[in-house]
DNA sequence: CTGACATGTCACAGTTTCATGACACGGAAC
DNA sequence: GTTCCGTGTCATGAAACTGTGACATGTCAG
């Protein structure tokens, strides 16, 4: 299942509580905020992947954080207020949000909206795995764990692309070295081994007892999720 | 003002006749089927910006009429309908629509949720992009950085236009030689590198730091936003 | 338990890769 | 012709990466 990285902006603790529980108990992580001059703050450094703002917030309101969102990025925005008023739909949608839902909304409905949103936002770019709290990005070429990005030198990457290409199997160290190497290489070196090491000391929380690159005693490695 | 190709399926003719018109009267130009079996054949052979679905139809249903869609391309989708159910709306959603609308709707409403899906689905085409500080206009071919224009050479500009064409996606070298220059060049010269230096020395306030151009080493070069 | 063998670990120097700035060349503008 | 600009190439140095081998540790069979 995806995880999101969802920003949170209501000043009703009680709702904002409601709201951040039933988000998270679907699969999502969320960081809530009172107010818009939090939000904003946190988006600058926190890199959320969508947010969903309470029309009516103290101070700059969220129709306005949203303006001040799209002069920045293209993060994807959902707005969400008691009002339903027809002006107020067209006013939010052209400040730039994405969606405009209507309180009180059912979870599984906003839900589903976050997804849809999330989906279009990232069908043009993303090119993901995801296993467990390790995200894999093959466009970007980015690795993160637990939302925390984990720089991986180009071998690094290569061998663990190729190991994920073929989750469950075992891969033994020829193929490896044929694939991820050029086939210039002696097959009986630790440069495997070496790289294995390498990557599971960035990627495994201990690498002692791996969860994601097994060692296949004789054969040589498996990728695995937990 | 946009004026987008809009795909309209509704069953019942004053519906139909009305939706059309508003639609037009919002500056879109639209084009109306009663059933799903007549859209799916004008999808392949006029490819239209959005498809507007009513859910009710006489044989095929919105819902699939949209799931097929989806099998075909990323076509935005906005379901319409008469019943509101939550779990209509979620079940219209997990088919892959974009959106999904309760009759009546005010014209002025489903054109700020047509232009809100339009935005999203296009704005890796639309004439002008913002990245933080940096806008680019496609259109006018003109790069600004805090409001101050900025001259780019057209090798620069085409490389800078390339790059921002695939946000957060890592390009390699020999990509960018063969589609910002013509694929005549040799494929270990310096002369990706030196381009991107240039465009930096123009785009990024600390050119050793960069914000928008990023290198992958052994990879290649990477745009995304600060 | 012990030996044989497979794999993990580590440090480091040679190599690769990239940023930077200088420079040469050619064409357009004047 | 001269000047200016755009562009490709190159040298240089800094930084990052990676193969290597020695050694440690783990694992299995007898």
């Amino acid at each position: 299942m995806r995880v999101a990285g969802i920003l949170l902006v209501e000043d009703d603790p009680s709702v904002r509580t409601a709201l951040e529980l039933a988000l998270t108990r679907q699969g999502h992580s969320v960081t809530s905020y009172a107010t818009g001059e939090e939000a904003l703050d946190h988006i600058r450094s926190r890199r959320p992947e969508l947010a969903i703002l309470d029309v009516m917030l103290p101070g700059i309101d969220g129709v306005e954080v949203c303006r001040r969102i799209r002069r920045l990025d293209q993060l994807p925005v959902i707005l969400l207020t008691a009002r339903g008023d027809d002006l107020d739909v067209v006013v939010g949608l052209e400040a730039g949000a994405d969606d405009y839902v209507v309180k009180p909304v059912e979870p599984r409905v906003l839900d589903a909206r976050i997804r849809a949103i999330l989906r279009r936002a990232e069908s043009a770019t993303s090119d993901r795995i995801t296993f467990g709290d390790l995200v894999i990005d093959r466009g970007a070429l980015k690795v993160s764990l637990a939302g925390k990005e984990i720089h991986l030198t180009p071998t690094e990457l290569r061998l663990l692309l190729e190991l994920v290409r073929h989750p469950g199997q075992v891969l033994n160290r020829r193929y490896l070295l044929r694939v991820v190497w050029d086939h210039t290489h002696v097959a009986d070196s630790r440069l495997v081994d070496a790289c294995v090491q390498r990557v599971r000391a960035k990627i495994e929380p201990r690498p002692a007892e791996p969860t994601f690159i097994h060692t296949v005693r004789g054969f040589g490695y498996r990728f695995s999720p937990p």
